[in-house]
DNA sequence: AGGAAGTAGGACGTAGGACGTCCTAGGCCT
DNA sequence: AGGCCTAGGACGTCCTACGTCCTACTTCCT
């Protein structure tokens, strides 16, 4: 007879009970001892299995107060896409390449739609943001983020928007827990204003393509070699 | 002052701890009982933070033998993704929508890079993968995860490889829940074909399109409405 | 009466100890 | 040498007690 771990078990029990009385993100879940009665396991095994639920962001855990629906936001997975970059196992560059990989193709992609329709409004918050991006302050970064973001909106895929965004701030934590040099804002700005007018134009090659040459310089950032990777022995400022 | 959470902070304190200690997946980890003298907390608050970590595959527990550290595979994302599939709180149909959606951006970039290079024998095995796929048997549903498997290998990027990997079980899951039809194998084998022959040009105009026929197809299955959602409240078979 | 401070209760957080279960390694027997 | 078996280590579960935090209600002052 295999025992399929206790704890795990009662995940999914949970989850079940989320799904099967359909409660909305919000809504308050059985208190722990509750939990512990319908079960009929410790309160300990109750607590282990919700922590697991809690760090997907499957509940949302309010000291004090109680549990409730969670929403299974991306946040969840900055931890794991994080640990998952640095963790040494393959070549560490080849990770943070990878992650660049995956956001260039579904930014150009989401680009190529957003090309053969958007609101005109769209241009202008864009606009706005490449504004922004052009003073080398703090918010030329959160600026460079809501760009994407924007982009990201336009097209409706909460999922897509959502994986953009997480992509985006572990790519930055990563970067800059390796001690990569920050691009001169000044042409950053410049390759999303081509971005920008390739969308005007409402053709989608010519965003592809915008959108290429964007990563592409990004890329290049990386393998100039600034910064020699870390976690392969010589780490960063050389043994 | 701010308390924030005990078990939490330990979590990070781990993970600070597998990275700084470079230590590679499989390795072993402090028993529970030694993190809790060196941490200085209760074995319990130290379960709990292993709990979370163990949920995004951080770590690997062992009854009886010990903990070590994981690899942060896709598979700890099945549940989160899944969950967030079918919480209500956007329309369901929404959400799986944004599945396939994500799924046809990243292909269709996989494919289009494929396509301009890619070994020759690559096409001799996803010509294998269609064989399967046309008896339809319970074979057909492996050959046509392999099948998108192989073309994603073949790019080299494990990240988009392990995610695509990822929507596919959580999509196939998920509409296996809602007791959607299964398309007919015979039509699914021809419009892999059509994918295969388009690599086998070289041409990633031709293969992109290709892949967005694929999809289109399956998201008209979606809409077709066989079954009408479930979660908004009559849940398939009526009330 | 209206509002602000105080308070009681509920719910989660942490601690500590005990015992069960499972695994591996190493000694022992054949 | 090879297989069995046991001792010890490590995780799994349970129980109990107390701390912390939040909400909502009560009470008191204006």
């Amino acid at each position: 007879m295999v025992r399929p771990q206790r704890s795990e078990e009662i995940s999914k029990q949970i989850v079940n009970l989320i799904v099967e009385r359909r409660l909305p993100p919000g809504a308050p879940m059985p208190t722990e001892i509750s939990l512990m009665r319908d079960i009929g396991v410790s309160r300990n095994s109750i607590r282990e299995a919700i922590k697991a639920l809690q760090a997907l962001e499957i509940v949302d855990v309010r000291h004090g107060y109680g549990t409730f629906v969670g929403s299974a936001g991306s946040e969840a997975l900055q931890t794991w896409l994080l640990f998952r970059t640095k963790s040494r196992g393959a070549t560490d560059l080849g990770r943070l390449r990878d992650l660049l990989e995956v956001r260039e193709m579904i930014e150009t992609e989401l680009t190529r739609r957003v090309a053969l329709e958007h609101r005109a409004e769209l241009i202008t918050q864009l606009e706005a943001c490449v504004a922004r991006m052009k003073r080398d302050s703090d918010d030329a970064l959160v600026a460079d983020r809501e760009f994407h973001d924007l982009i990201c909106a336009e097209a409706g895929f909460d999922l897509a928007r959502e994986l953009i965004g997480l992509f985006w701030d572990v790519y930055r934590t990563a970067e800059g827990e390796l001690g990569a040099p920050a691009s001169t804002q000044r042409s950053n700005a410049r390759r999303h204003q081509v971005i920008i007018d390739a969308l005007a134009s409402r053709d989608a090659d010519v965003a592809a393509e915008a959108v290429h040459r964007h990563f592409r310089e990004v890329r290049k950032r990386i393998k100039a070699g600034q910064y020699g990777g870390f976690g392969e022995g010589v780490p960063t400022a050389g043994a």
